[in-house]
DNA sequence: CCTGGCACTCTACCCTGATGAGTGCCAAGG
DNA sequence: CCTTGGCACTCATCAGGGTAGAGTGCCAGG
């Protein structure tokens, strides 16, 4: 019925919305805690020191910010950043001119790793943080033609082709030795039925086929599809992530401990922690931002982590983003992590 | 004329080697400055300390050790690292138990890229330093097999094995379109032609076929030759250099201020100075060591550098080594990287 | 030439007091 | 009821000083 019944709905009147954001803005700014006389001054509210420090009290009872002691100024907490990134921030969209650089530096003729390298070198030198990318899943690339090449005895080389650009080189072991001409029977005989799926399918349709019509087949085809077994067999990528610029997490503050540095960059070599937490990315539409804890990875207590999948041909494929200090400027880092998964995905999505 | 005389011509008398020695290993061991009550204790000269800080007094003089400040210990300098390294280290051969379980972990059923990558590997794991590994110049690999693949329109996929187990791709632009079958033929007659040639070699028989008997060919060899030049054109490799475990250097107090843990880790992603630190050992033959400042480069300045060539069918196609403070243990260092360097050309060597 | 003794030097550590930034609380005023 | 100036208080930071300990350089005696 009064105007603190609004903002018990809201959980937080204007004032304090204002002042929290000044805060966190000031904070991400300049990396000192803020005091009550310098929001006072930055704020725009026209209040003085001492009401400041009532609403900042209400605020660190909230767990929206606290101070490293008693007279410190206030920095916001995990919850503050959260609660400032989902309804204080306006991300503003990067503007054309910004858009053209960063579509100038994916260049489509790449084949898929320089481009996602590319893409990740990218995102650490506009943030200034480590950039990250899941490397598209191969499930999804269109098998254009398939080859064998002996090797020697019953080494034989299969080279896969996809999406024009993309070229796959897997050993195999065969059980006996087979002739250059019956190597390119089968290869005749793979793309013929298998030409224009993608990796999955392609592995399902030699399954069906092997199951289903053994017994109507000659001894080259069966052949063929057991070769086929082999070449679609799931292989695990040990390439699954690319990561770069971690050097800049050197540059924070609040980092600076090698004892942090050092667990940060053991989870960089791990790479484990990081892809599950990406995994967990692949399946959310748009930007996903975990700040402090919320990842669940101690590892990235200090640090927040922006990200966003990135679609070739309607379907999701990866996921890219960055890896900073808690305090980062939200509302640059957002549009930027968000373009450029866009871009990633129009410039793999160019050339299918 | 005196025993004086003797100790000038090997520039130190034993007592003065034998304290240098023991402060060496002594610094390696606890690195900590080490003073003459210590030395008293562990050089085995039954001397007293007063004794010791006359001999101290003069290496100091010598600069082959200095103190910290005035009353610290003694802490070897790089020329002292220098001469203990030259003529007071007795490097003893890892024992066999210990090769064994080194050879085991480098499998030569691996391909290249792996087996360099586990090499580097290796070297980090065993010294708790930074491994690296200059990959093999893929000049000295023999050709064993080329095959072209049309991909689309003038693009064309060429495919060198090498060496039974190495494959390179590369997308090739051509100036019109060739039919499957002409490719075929090119193949087939850049195969006879290069056969067994190593890559250098192939290059020099292209541009020689193509200067010398261009009047001779018919169209067919000619674009073939034209093909195999474009094949065979240098490319600068990017991934020539391997570094693995640089997080062991974050342990090392000496290194832990983060300003050296930059410009060292900025050294590994621009990987430029180290590449041509490394090609001035390629050519030299056996263990090379770089203390302190002898690398030239700065960023290396509070580090040592121990290298080995390693060699394919009698020549050095590559480097391998660690990067670590400039107080490490030398004497175990030293063999384990001249071993893997051994073990490593001989796992390459194996499969030709 | 070696050695014990001694004065000296320098670091590391702790305690101290001063300074300044910032807070919490309160009572007065709109 | 909210705002505000005032005031006491807290705490980090810094400089100064004093002490303990490690180690040195030098000297005189063996």
């Amino acid at each position: 019925m009064k105007t603190s019944h609004t903002s018990n709905s809201q959980l937080l009147n204007d004032r304090a919305r204002r002042l929290l954001r000044a805060l966190v803005e000031s904070y991400v700014r300049e990396g000192q805690p803020v005091g009550s006389r310098t929001l006072a001054r930055t704020a725009g509210l026209d209040l003085s020191p001492a009401s400041i420090r009532n609403v900042m009290s209400d605020l660190e009872e909230m767990g929206l910010v606290s101070s490293p002691h008693t007279s410190a100024g206030r920095v916001p907490t995990a919850q503050g950043y959260r609660l400032f990134v989902d309804s204080l921030l306006e991300v503003k969209p990067l503007d054309s001119h910004e858009v053209r650089i960063l579509k100038e530096r994916l260049n489509p003729e790449l084949d898929t790793k320089s481009l996602v390298e590319s893409a990740s070198d990218l995102l650490s030198a506009v943030t200034q943080m480590a950039g990250m990318v899941r490397v598209p899943r191969r499930d999804h690339a269109a098998l254009m033609q398939i080859e064998f090449l002996k090797l020697s005895g019953r080494q034989v080389l299969a080279i896969l082709v996809m999406n024009k650009n993309e070229v796959q080189n897997r050993i195999l072991q065969l059980d006996r030795e087979y002739s250059h001409s019956e190597l390119q029977q089968m290869a005749n005989y793979l793309n013929e039925h298998l030409a224009g799926l993608d990796l999955r399918q392609a592995r399902e349709q030699v399954l069906r086929e092997m199951k289903a019509v053994r017994e109507h087949m000659n001894t080259m085809m069966l052949a063929a599809i057991e070769l086929g077994e082999q070449v679609f067999s799931d292989q695990e990528q040990d390439d699954q992530v690319v990561f770069t610029g971690q050097i800049h997490l050197m540059d924070y503050a609040e980092l600076s401990s090698v004892d942090k540095l050092r667990s940060l960059f053991e989870a960089f070599t791990e790479k484990r922690d990081l892809l599950t937490l990406l995994d967990t990315c692949i399946s959310a539409q748009g930007v996903q931002i975990f700040i402090g804890q919320e990842s669940g990875h101690k590892v990235l207590d200090d640090c927040s982590v922006v990200t966003a999948p990135y679609n070739v041909g309607g379907q999701v494929v990866g996921v890219l983003g960055v890896i900073g200090p808690t305090r980062m400027a939200y509302e640059r880092i957002i549009p930027v992590v968000d373009i450029t998964a866009k871009l990633l995905g129009a410039a793999l999505n160019s050339r299918n």
